[in-house]
DNA sequence: ATTGTGTGATGCTATTATAGCAACATGCTT
DNA sequence: AAGCATGTTGCTATAATAGCATCACACAAT
């Protein structure tokens, strides 16, 4: 949903940002044209702006990672959005052998975890998993894609493959029976099964999930009985209508 | 450190991403006009332009708040950075009663705290605080600024009141007895005592701390013996040089 | 229900910032 | 030392941006 003057500046240096952040290891310019198709004085610039603001920082071998700014952008959203401070509490508590909890966003087409853990991972690395999943096959993905219109869903996926669906119409048909239950369920390559819930409904901003390798109906039932619940300490907790 | 040729519309854009992460509510497109001094048109098209890739999110009353990719720019670029993963566990083995323990950046004029704990202090909250605080009267903040050169602490605070020091030359005297220490001492209003000590050298990424409400020198050398410990597990684990 | 006020957002167009080409500086490998 | 890839700059034509005026919407007070 584009305005009616999109900034094309901000939207070019935040590809550059994103692809900074997601590159996992310092960057040059040159490549991170190259991974952008963008031309290198272009990135180049950019990536000097953004280091000149803090938000980068290039090395002595010449090369940019985040900087001090991107940190501090990092911890402000994060503890502004409430994330973690209202909702991983609460998913540690639902930890326990032989099950992971997880809670992610929707970005684009993939679910990027924020939380993910077994009842051994140590907090601080269920908090920097960072990972990016294929949103059709994650529970997480999945109730989130069920909160956008079938328009949306359409754009997002169009001229594009959508991992465990044949076609959009099929996703559409799945999306809209976890509309009706109210949660997700996803087996990706039948290694395990996840069951999801979102949060929030205007937008939903986040979900949260439980996995196991196998589960019953019956522990699904229960899985979700305790989503449902976790659900609503969250939302009463945050004051959500 | 500007570019030849920055680009004005990500500096423009990137102020108004960070006013909305260091609101910590959502705000409307005026309003963060006005909080950056910036005419209304432009604010509200740098918004929505945040808003249509992602970085902000509109909700239902109008008000804009961070969006999902902001998130997943958060959780790369702190995952990427490796400082939750390489740096939070230690700090954790060094709680116990009476002592709070800390990792922060140094942002513009102040420090920027990314974890902060005491031991009862759940670790969600803990790496959710993102308080910003005088980087002169702290310890973290005052060890990151002894690595930077004289006249780059001269160019922060031209102008500019420097808490705890009654001029710039007073501060460069402290900064230059913290780099032949190579730790830091800040004891805010003797409200407690902190040591700090920096993490790489160039440049120096983040800090780390110990803090208790007061500290004989003894305690001051084995807290620092065991900060200097924890950064040389942290930087061999790191591979940097 | 109406009025007033503040808000979020758009269209238009003059102006200014940006993009890309060509070139240069630097670093690394052979 | 030469070759290659890298990071970066200066210049200028062009496209994007900024701000004014205006409109749509929401909320509070009467």
């Amino acid at each position: 949903m584009l305005p009616a003057q999109p900034n094309q500046s901000l939207i070019d240096g935040l590809s550059v940002l994103q692809a900074l952040a997601g590159s996992g290891k310092a960057i040059g310019s040159r490549e991170l044209a190259r991974l952008l198709d963008m031309e290198p004085t272009k990135a180049n610039r950019l990536l000097k702006t953004l280091a000149a603001i803090g938000v980068a920082q290039q090395q002595p071998d010449r090369k940019y990672v985040p900087g001090p700014g991107m940190h501090v952008l990092s911890a402000q959203s994060l503890h502004g959005s409430g994330l973690i401070r209202d909702v991983v509490p609460h998913l540690e508590k639902l930890l326990q052998p032989g099950r992971i909890a997880a809670m992610g966003v929707l970005w684009r087409d993939q679910t990027c975890y924020l939380y993910h853990a077994n009842h051994e991972t140590p907090t601080p690395m269920a908090m920097g998993a960072a990972e990016l999943y294929p949103a059709s096959q994650s529970g997480i993905g999945r109730v989130m894609l069920a909160s956008l219109s079938n328009q949306q869903v359409r754009d997002l996926y169009h001229n594009r493959e959508i991992d465990g669906f044949a076609s959009v119409n099929d996703l559409l048909k799945e999306l809209k029976q976890i509309r009706t239950q109210g949660y997700a369920i996803a087996r990706p390559e039948n290694r395990f099964t996840t069951v999801a819930v979102g949060l929030g409904s205007n937008p939903t901003y986040a979900a949260i999930a439980l996995s196991s390798s196998e589960m019953t109906q019956q522990q699904i039932d229960t899985s979700v009985e305790e989503l449902i619940q976790v659900k609503s300490l969250i939302t009463s907790q945050r004051g959500e209508g």
